[in-house]
DNA sequence: ACACATACATACCGGTTGGTATGTAATCGT
DNA sequence: ACGATTACATACCAACCGGTATGTATGTGT
């Protein structure tokens, strides 16, 4: 190990490159800001990384997907009553957020639309990772069924699609409103969703009541 | 009226504009591009808009909310059957649109995700056309409510709100994967949802279930 | 017919961008 | 101990950006 430390280095300044991208998006995020934040020069930066393009690559696969995976994918597999882990996670992620992600928008999902259609390795990286988030709720689903609490017909790959469809679509729609409420409501109704794939218990279950 | 028709001049750069902004987004969006293909010059585009931002915010009044408006907005403000013209909506978007809309994204959304947070204007300009959304399918559901085909106990607001946010949310996860096929399954689970608002009438209605 | 406004075209500008070439100090392998 | 490699810093560059100043041809009002 060298003492300039440099996977400490890289950590930082893909730390700050997440930052930075968050805020700005990433054709408009600059390099030079995000050296700034950090101290460094070009010279450390380029290094590490060969182009910019490869920069945010690492970004998804490093800071992005790993947020998800502690925030959501995980609680998610570990639980074994997957259903009610799933309405958890969506009752609580407004909670376990900072308050600043609703005004910034899904790292995520702002990528996905900034990047998509512009650039075939962004678009595969991100698809990456909107496939381990599908794919967790859709097992999810899948031993909900097994266990007799999703109903026998429900299709959990669509139901799962849309799940994270309907949780980006939130988050976007909450962002553009600049509105934390929104969010919650939003999410209250994919809750709702949710809940309307359970077998029905002996109560007949949910509706669609909530505050204005 | 002059010779050399300045409202047409305008809605040339104004289309071209909408064009080069939905394929890269509008800060990236080149002026020059823009005026390359009108085969203007910056004469015109200054002469027409004080600034690229005014001509950003002229593109989401006079083109995407007109387009949303034919698509989506008066078919359900005209029918006096609002919830059978919501289902209709949701179901045929994906024929009524171009095919390559699903590969660039709603227009809407992209700039949402994009300029939000960025721009209070745009956020402002944006945030009127969502709402214009939000409360034609709101009073969609409402006018089906007096009509008795949507539950009493649903809060149309909210439903709504989360009708339009997981509408934008299948788009935008449908251009990620590049799937029109995924953009399809999404929105028939949205169906489903809608389907799950209405008072149930004899038949006990929808699941969930279609192709992989 | 003549002053003036409109509707553009052309040329130019300062600032910023991602990227590179070069320099250098520290560390590692042997 | 010493060459090679790593880990940066510094200086620089061509390309492009939005915007402006100026020029000009074509109208309109009177």
């Amino acid at each position: 190990m060298q003492t300039k430390q440099p996977d400490l280095t890289r950590d930082k300044i893909l730390h700050s490159a997440f930052c930075e991208i968050h805020r700005q998006g990433f054709q408009a995020a600059s390099i030079t800001n995000i050296l700034q934040d950090t101290g460094l020069t070009k010279g450390a930066l380029y290094h590490h990384f060969p182009t910019k393009q490869a920069l945010g690559l690492a970004v998804i696969d490093e800071v992005i997907k790993q947020r998800l995976e502690q925030l959501i994918f995980r609680p998610l597999r570990d639980s074994d009553k997957p259903v009610e882990a799933l309405l958890d996670v969506i009752a609580t992620i407004n909670k376990k957020v900072p308050a600043d992600f609703v005004m910034l928008g899904c790292p995520l999902n702002n990528l996905m639309q900034e990047m998509s259609a512009l650039d075939q390795l962004f678009q595969q990286q991100l698809s990456g990772v909107l496939g381990i988030w599908q794919r967790t709720v859709e097992d999810a689903l899948k031993r909900g069924q097994q266990q007799g609490e999703i109903r026998a017909d429900v299709d959990y790959k669509a139901a799962a699609l849309f799940v994270v469809s309907a949780w980006e679509g939130c988050i976007g729609v909450a962002k553009n409103m600049q509105s934390p409420k929104a969010f919650e409501s939003c999410m209250k109704q994919l809750h709702v969703y949710v809940e309307g794939l359970m077998s029905p218990p002996r109560k007949k279950a949910q509706g669609g009541r909530q505050s204005r």
